[in-house]
RNA sequence: GCGGACGUGGCGAAACUGGUAGACGCAGCAGACUUAAAAUCUGCUUCCUUUCAGGAGUGCGGGUUCGAUCCCCGCCGUCCGCACCA
């Protein structure tokens, strides 16, 4: 008899449908602890992919697991639906983004509810739904309002042929991705989301998440990047179109006596300035604008500059000036837009200094170096060392102490002041694209920035908007923008600018609380769910998403919708799903579909021709490296591909889908019911006496109980998973034993608690098992509690200690637990192989580390 | 370029975070069952030396320690993020 996922997986899921498994209430009334659990909802772009079965299936051995432990566990889904994608299906293909969206949405859910989640699908919601974006809208306002929303200027990649702005990937070697023009950069009035605001508790905050990964906070303390330096101000030795000094900031001010240029980003004022009558300078800015605003682009192109004429003053050495340079790895976004150089320590100065034949003074002595004849090489020292060639500064350490003096002399003088300079910058939130949330504000000539009433919330998206012609159809729509000052009644227009997504998907946590709440968050659900206690998702989200959330929440705090301060308690970041990557004769990507593959290499399934096997890369369409989970599951059903997903790495690292994998998984899934199979409740009372057979397969179930607990918990689950086939191998080679009165009783005990174990892992196959078991009458497993080991089953009778002489393994010994180091030295030194070697040496140390090992170390 | 991680048999990995390296699985090899194949079951499986017994071994090179996959220093390789992809 074989196990036929096919019948009985869509069977368990009607059955806990039936039941409400997974449905719990807004604010429940249980009295149970509760335990909220969310991975990160997907992009609805028409299917689910293997990150999705990797990540959704992570969640949900963590949601099952805790419900068995009785919490109330909320875990639910929804849609993150607004996006690029569907704008330029709209373009490409004609559909509207709204019928795209929903088309796929209905797509996905039905793959989602075929993997057998365990999820509250009452709750689900699209973010691209005006009952979603409306509430959005509704903060937005409220944020303004507390002064956490601004509009200023900002540049933007623009595609001056599309007539339209580019997103970042849009930009592929400087120009746009559909024109080929060269990109440019351009300013826009845009409105931005000041999370600066909240930098410091952003930063400081990090440390209480105890439960997130150190890698993420680290990167997340990176970004906010609070530095401690100085603004200075150096005086231009001629003004420049009123412009009289550049402010400069810099985190080593010690260094200011090694100084030999300044430079300035292309976008600072006072290169404006000059290009106004400097050609050279010009053509230099105007190449720059051509780059694009990626940060990666600018700091891996060849660092140019171009000497403006200007000279600034030194604000410690009367009469000393240096040159004023653009420079193109000067980031406006970063201090003031402008630096000092000090080539001698700052390896990026250096290269540049050697470049255009600057000079490189070194101030700062390396310890154990001579100071006649200290030269700077290939190399800048950023490291410490003490003071050299500084006036005042010299013999002093550096970096500290010397800092300390260089800020106190420039405030004194009033050339600077010492600042604490943050590396984050305000969150710009301004879209111009149709498929989003439409910021709610009106300009007036008269008023200004008016709100959108809120009575007339939400504001939706108009439907009829055509697509043929670049830029925003919100701009372009012959009414829609049109409208009455709600505060003078005047022809007034709407903003045109819809939201970055990431604003939807940083309160989407908050909302799955109360999602049909009339406002955000209705008060006591969010109250008794937040914050998320399990979140779980890819690793590229570790910084802008999990930071804007963060942000969100305190911002949301500050304006009464939440009484909490962090979104995410708990923070699991997964890898990603690869596979080879395969290329036919003439150079094309194949589908793994289209490939046999063999221990000895591949072909084509059709063709016969030989198959070029490619990396192991993360799955990509462009690659057609990708594994289709519905295909798998008409195979092999869902909790093949469940297992297989848990079994083959631990779930932080990139884990590679093979199809030997999945076999061996689906393999299992039989096993394990062949195992189980014709096996009913033995009749009478539990044994009073075990035979050592039956003893051990207890003692095996019982610490795979105790084992599989503390997996699940530390998201161990490969680990979880070999305790599982362990447990499975002991009860098969219990099966071939003498069969003693009371193995039938451990291996029905055995067998009834490992179809509860897999429970979180395969619950399909669970729930039958547990079924058959039981002939039918012990309920759900969805609905039991998670197994509680038996402490007397797993005392550890024999420990084996490792016997070595110099640190090499030579015996071992089986001994009870807790015998004292005389007595295990002594047989330890029994041992013949170990005699032999300690025989005419003098033995130095003897080490005991009790139950583990004995270390002799011998003289000589 | 900057920031962050990762690297262990043929492959995915485990190892009580300083104490027997390789649990468990995949692949492979041998055998049983079968007319045969599939499925299933049993055994072997880090490398080297001639078994007994040794030697080497956790990306590479050093260091600390009785003892290092684990701690420290320096390299190499791969991956993630870099603010308008989600």
């Amino acid at each position: 008899m074989r196990y036929d996922f096919a019948r009985a997986e869509p069977h368990w899921q009607a059955q806990w449908d039936a039941h409400g498994c997974f449905r719990v209430a807004d604010v429940p009334t249980s009295g149970r602890p509760k335990y909220y659990v969310l991975e990160m909802f997907p992009y609805p772009s028409g299917k689910i992919h293997m990150g999705h079965v990797r990540n959704y299936t992570l969640g949900d051995v963590v949601a099952r697991y805790k419900r068995a432990r009785g919490f109330d566990v909320l875990h639910p889904m929804g849609w993150d639906a607004f996006g690029l994608p569907a704008e330029n299906a709209a373009r490409e293909r004609g559909v509207h983004p709204a019928q795209w969206t929903w088309e796929n949405i209905a797509a996905m859910r039905a793959e989602l509810q075929r993997m057998g989640l365990s999820l509250d699908w009452t709750r689900e919601f699209a973010t691209c739904d005006p009952s979603y974006y409306g509430q959005q809208q509704k903060l937005f306002l409220d944020f303004l309002a507390a002064g956490l929303v601004e509009r200023r200027e900002s540049w933007v990649n623009w595609d001056p042929v599309d007539g339209t702005v580019l997103a970042n990937e849009q930009v592929i070697d400087g120009r746009g991705w559909r024109s080929g023009a060269p990109v440019e950069k351009k300013q826009l009035w845009q409105w931005f989301f000041k999370i600066t605001d909240f930098a410091p508790e952003l930063l400081d905050a990090l440390d209480g998440l105890d439960r997130w990964p150190e890698r993420v906070r680290l990167m997340q303390a990176n970004w906010i990047g609070r530095s401690e330096g100085a603004r200075v101000r150096f005086a231009l030795a001629g003004a420049e179109a009123g412009i009289d000094e550049i402010e400069v900031y810099t985190t080593r001010p010690d260094t200011l006596f090694g100084m030999s240029f300044v430079a300035i980003a292309p976008e600072h004022p006072l290169a404006a300035a000059v290009s106004a009558r400097d050609a050279g300078v010009a053509e230099f800015v105007a190449e720059c604008r051509r780059m694009g605003t990626s940060e990666a682009v600018i700091e891996t192109m060849e660092k140019r500059g171009i000497d403006t004429g200007l000279r600034v003053a030194h604000p410690f050495i009367p009469g000393a000036t240096y040159p004023v340079w653009v420079a193109n790895f000067v980031l406006m976004e970063y201090g003031t837009g402008a630096i000092f150089g000090c080539p001698a320590h700052d390896q990026r100065d250096l290269d540049f200094a050697r470049k255009f034949s600057l000079p490189v003074v070194p101030v700062v002595l390396p310890p154990g170096e001579a100071e006649q004849g200290f030269t700077i090489g290939a190399k800048a020292h950023d490291g410490t060392g003490r003071m050299i060639n500084s006036g005042f500064l010299d013999g002093l350490a550096a970096p500290d102490a010397a800092k300390s003096a260089a800020i106190a002399e420039l405030e004194r003088l009033g050339a600077g002041q010492g600042v604490v300079n943050w590396r984050l910058r305000d969150w710009g939130v301004s879209r111009q694209r149709y498929w989003g949330c439409p910021i709610p504000v009106i300009h007036c000539a008269a008023c200004g920035v008016v709100p959108v009433p809120s009575g007339d919330l939400p504001l939706r998206l108009p439907d009829d908007v055509t697509f043929d012609q670049p830029g925003n159809p919100l701009d372009h729509h012959p009414t829609w923008k049109h409208v009455a000052c709600p505060a003078c009644g005047a022809a007034a227009r709407r903003e045109t600018d819809t939201c970055d997504t990431f604003v939807d998907s940083a309160w989407y946590f908050a909302r799955f609380c109360s999602p049909a709440a009339k406002e955000p968050v209705q008060e006591e659900a969010a109250a008794h769910w937040l914050p998320v206690d399990q979140y779980i998702g890819g690793i590229e989200h570790a910084i802008l998403h999990l930071l804007y959330s963060r942000f969100f929440t305190r911002a949301m705090r500050a304006t009464g919708h939440v009484d909490v301060s962090e979104p995410f308690a708990g923070l699991f970041t997964q890898g990603m799903v690869t596979h080879e990557s395969y290329r036919g004769a003439d150079g094309r990507w194949l589908y793994p579909g289209e490939v046999n593959r063999t221990a000895e290499g591949a072909t084509h399934r059709e063709t016969g021709e030989a198959v070029t096997v490619g990396r192991v890369e993360a799955m990509s369409k462009s690659r057609r490296n990708t594994v289709d989970p519905g295909a798998i599951i008409d195979r092999f059903g869902a909790d093949t591909a469940r297992w297989f997903i848990l079994s083959d790495n631990p779930p932080e690292r990139d884990m590679e889908w093979t199809e030997a994998g999945v076999v061996g998984a689906y393999r299992f899934t039989q096993r394990l019911f062949r195992l189980a199979d014709g096996v009913t409740a033995p009749a009478g009372a539990r044994p009073e006496v075990f035979s050592p057979a039956a003893h051990a397969l207890r003692q095996a179930t019982h610490r795979t109980i105790a084992a599989l607990s503390e997996a699940l918990e530390g998201f161990a689950f490969n680990v979880a998973v070999a305790r599982v086939y362990e447990l499975a191998n002991a009860i098969a080679d219990a099966e071939k034993s003498a069969d003693a009165p009371a193995m039938g009783w451990a291996r029905f005990e055995a067998l009834s608690m490992l179809a509860r174990l897999v429970c979180p892992m395969m619950p399909h196959l669970a729930e039958e098992l547990h079924a058959r078991l039981h002939g039918g009458a012990a309920g759900l497993v969805a609905e039991l509690p998670w197994p509680e080991a038996d402490a007397a089953l797993l005392v550890v009778e024999r420990v084996t200690i490792a016997v070595q002489v110099m640190g090499k393994l030579r015996a071992t010994l089986e001994l009870a637990p807790g015998m004292a180091a005389e007595h295990v030295l002594a047989a330890a030194e029994a041992e013949p192989n170990v005699a032999r070697l300690l025989e005419g040496r003098r033995v130095v140390k003897r080490v005991h580390v009790p139950d583990r090992i004995v270390n002799f170390v011998l003289a000589g």
